[in-house]
DNA sequence: ACCTGAACACCGTTCAAGT
DNA sequence: ACCTGAACACCGTTCAAGT
């Protein structure tokens, strides 16, 4: 048997398709941190080198592999003025869901605004819902910018306990240990709310800021401009 | 002459003060990602291997360099309770300064709670403030994490763009430049509000969503707590 | 045109050896 | 006890050489 091309161990063409999806494997299985152009190169069966001719560098990967975990994103519902609210808290929730799905991808938007075509389309989603609620332009790009700080932020923040393999129980335990390390006369208001203050999911927190963010934008007057 | 140790080139003894300070140095000039052992060793005019004696790491490291910068920031007056909003809004915005002053130093406690004696002082403080506002504890709780986020999010988003040394005015260029590429179609609100949505300092942004959340806690109810 | 190995200039951390 | 050089196991990126 003559080795044709054909029958050749089948190793798949590079593309950058296939760079995208190796970075994404690497990305479920390590986390962002993982996601190096040598583990992406080795799940590809080349090395780094290879890499150059389909992404400029390792930021460019990380923000095209970004847009595609965006465009998982589900938008919902056409924007209905009655409903608006809980059709944009269901929404931003989604978002941070996803986000959270793919550990530590929420570091990209946080280093440069994701200008992909994807996360353009969720913004403008997210816009949509606020016209449908009668929120003024100005105050809804500055809601933009606020909000999406907010997710990705939160995002980020759990994919680090994740990674460092922080069980969500013994933050309570860590914290109470840091505070009782200190000398409770200079944190009067901390030590007299200590139960208070450990308690709630990490979901239960954002979906109050969710709330906090939604209810002052209908009491705020909008934003001076120069 | 005789050399005795007196009269050595006198080099500073090393010691967890003196590594603290180097960080710090370091971070000034080169921001926290040119903080690196071998950058703070050369700056003791020493090896890596030498630091750690006073620290356990480089993350530890990073840790207690935060909370020396926290130590800067000016609590300001006792809360009182008919200025308490305005004292918040100061102190919160006086925190982000202190932070932006160090650049990137934002990212420690994004990436891990901060447990620091001089954090602890700092949040009591805004706890007090809340107090004195009248907000109850459970709201103080959450609002605490969401606000502390919110900060160090945007912190660590303004270090990013001086260290990548993006002119603050090519960021409207740059957005307007992505979103021309995009299909207009599928970015309708987005594009019929260009204009507004470019406009605005970060500072005022951030001010803003500071106001929505602030407002906000005083219209949402307390979160349930299971 | 695409792919590759080797090299360059870095990292954090450990450890045996010195004082 | 403190300090150090060298080493280990990594990085991202470039480039000359191959096909």
């Amino acid at each position: 048997m003559r080795a044709t091309p054909r029958s050749q161990p089948a190793k798949a063409p590079l593309s950058k398709e296939a760079v995208l999806e190796a970075g994404l494997r690497v990305l479920r299985a390590k986390g962002i941190d993982g996601v190096t152009m040598r583990a992406v190169a080795t799940e590809l069966d080349t090395g780094a080198a290879s890499l150059y001719v389909y992404v400029a560098n390792r930021q460019q990967l990380l923000n095209e592999m970004f847009d595609r975990v965006v465009s998982e994103i589900d938008l919902g519902e056409d924007p209905d003025p009655k409903r608006w609210r809980d059709q944009l808290e269901s929404l931003l929730t989604r978002i941070l869901e996803t986000l959270e799905r793919h550990h530590g991808i929420a570091r990209v938007p946080l280093a440069n605004v994701p200008t992909g075509p994807n996360a353009a389309v969720v913004a403008d989603r997210v816009i949509g819902l606020l016209r449908a609620g009668g929120i003024d332009d100005r105050s809804i790009a500055f809601f933009i910018d606020v909000v999406f700080l907010y997710i990705n932020a939160t995002a980020y923040e759990t994919a680090i306990y994740v990674e460092e393999g922080v069980p969500e129980d013994s933050i309570e335990a860590d914290i109470r240990a840091a505070f009782s390390q200190l000398d409770p006369t200079t944190i009067p208001n901390t030590m007299s709310m200590l139960d208070v203050l450990t308690q709630g999911s990490g979901e239960a927190r954002f979906r109050f800021g969710l709330r906090l963010m939604i209810e002052g934008l209908l009491h705020v007057s909008p934003p001076e401009v120069a």
